[in-house]
DNA sequence: CGCCTGACGTTGC
DNA sequence: AGCAACGCCAGGC
């Protein structure tokens, strides 16, 4: 109940807070909310959060950086169509550099810094 | 009420 | 280094 609100509502605002031409990782997330085992929830929360616009699922990949999640977006924009619009490079559902454009919930401070 | 699945990750072999 | 199995936690059937 509250733990979903709270696992819900940490990894909007995380997802959020990620930059324009930034990936982060299902582990990232769930780590930074203390579920670093619990990776699977994270995409599901997402699952909930993508519907809204404020959340960009799609900047979120796996820790292979592979847009796994690609097949549940509805829109007609791809994840990799998106994440092309915002400089990052994919190339067959894989993000290109993706230690690179790595980044990591940790660093909100940092951003807000 | 119990089993299976799911946008993953880690550890073991 | 690559592949397989297990673990997490909640939702759906």
């Amino acid at each position: 109940m509250n733990t979903r609100l709270d696992f819900f509502d940490t990894v909007c605002k995380i997802v959020k807070h990620i930059p324009p031409g930034r990936v982060t990782t299902y582990g990232a997330v769930a780590h930074c909310l203390g579920a670093k085992g619990s990776a699977r929830m994270v995409g599901w929360a997402l699952n909930q959060a993508m519907h809204r616009p404020d959340i960009p699922a799609h900047r979120v990949v796996n820790r292979h950086g592979l847009l796994t999640g690609r097949h549940h977006f509805v829109g007609a924009l791809s994840m990799e169509q998106r994440l092309a619009e915002e400089n990052v490079q994919v190339h067959n559902n894989q993000v290109q550099e993706f230690d690179q454009l790595f980044w990591d919930p940790a660093q909100i401070g940092e951003q807000l810094e």
